[in-house]
DNA sequence: GTCTATAACTAGATAGAC
DNA sequence: GTCTATCTAGTTATAGAC
């Protein structure tokens, strides 16, 4: 009898492609080379070029994916909110879920635009563009009902961004505070500022917390 | 009449060094190349070697150069206050004008540990732990004092200097803001928080700014 | 202090066998 | 789909002339 065994859980692809996640992360998108990639992956140096045309090709994969994602899923997550400042907090929470989860692949993102053809380029500025201006969108709503006072909303969603996607750097799941945690604490920060009391600073009347 | 010409503005090495620091943070280190560093400098590959030993210790001269220089003028900077609230502002102030002044050597100094050899390695990280502590301290004394209210200060650190870190990676001189202003608003976000009132995101009474 | 020439090596990518 | 072998080009670093 044929022994008919399951298809692969992962393709040498998907391998491929999150090794390379990896290791550009590690060393550097130029740092890294074929054959290392190969190596981690399984497989010789030329085989690579069985399931990728280039080693560019590889990484447009990586970040054309992350941000298709990061996308899709952070309009899922605001989805079922209404207020403002729950769409919000959902998304910060969804941004740092993702940016932990798949911190290779994120951190890759955001680091290596510089080395993407022109082309490639051109596609992730405008995917990342369309992320940011979620956020910017969720921000300028809430200003409008009066849930949220900010007086520069280009500048507060990239420092809200650049605050939250910086997580991915430090974080270690073996560490003793978990993610959702550490989603609430920034959410905290952002929204309540570290002053004793926010009215006292913004030259309003103290208020005993 | 033997003409005495006056010596040079700034020296072939420090040519070199600004070079350096500008072609790494826009192509990596692996992905600059002797050549074009040369090349930038105005002299060819080989007279680099006259005055740096290797591409490593160019990388490691920029990043020991940018610490010392953080670690030294940010004590100056707090020097001069005495309620941590104002020293806080004082060292926000100094970090994004630094990182704006010099962000070629502060963003290299940031996005290339990577690229360290382990000895340069385990000095930068030790120089930039000295940083951080330099926040977090500050931030300490303001919560023992009651004028912070930091649940956290290890995260609320971290969460700072990445987000003003961030500037430096989109200003541009040109633009309409200028760097006081944008230090100046970050201060008041990461004092007061965007909520319409704190007190009443907190759990508090509501008030009126 | 800068040059040219070159050593010693490694990179990405391709061709064709299995 | 993976292998081995190889091409071409580019890499850091050194040696010695000027």
């Amino acid at each position: 009898m044929k022994s008919t065994l399951p298809p692969p859980v992962v393709s040498r692809k998907a391998i491929i492609f999150k090794e390379a996640a990896r290791l550009f992360r590690e060393k550097g998108y130029s740092g890294s080379t074929l054959r290392e990639l190969a190596g981690k992956a399984g497989v010789k140096g030329g085989s690579v070029y069985h399931h990728f045309s280039s080693k560019q090709e590889i990484l447009f994969t990586i970040m054309e994916h992350t941000m298709s994602t990061l996308i899709m899923r952070v309009q899922e997550a605001i989805a079922t909110e209404t207020k403002p400042i729950d769409k919000l907090r959902k998304a910060i929470q969804f941004h740092i879920a993702y940016h932990t989860a798949d911190s290779d692949e994120t951190f890759v993102t955001d680091a290596e635009l510089r080395s993407l053809d022109a082309d490639n380029l051109t596609a992730i500025v405008g995917m990342r563009d369309h992320y940011e201006r979620i956020f910017r969108q969720i921000m300028e709503e809430g200003v409008a009902r009066g849930e949220m006072q900010i007086g520069n909303v280009r500048l507060a969603s990239k420092a809200l961004l650049q605050m939250c996607t910086g997580i991915s750097s430090w974080y270690r799941p073996e560490g003793e505070k978990s993610i959702s945690d550490i989603a609430d604490y920034y959410i905290e920060l952002f929204f309540r500022g570290i002053s004793r009391t926010s009215a006292a600073e913004a030259g309003g009347r103290a208020v005993e917390l």
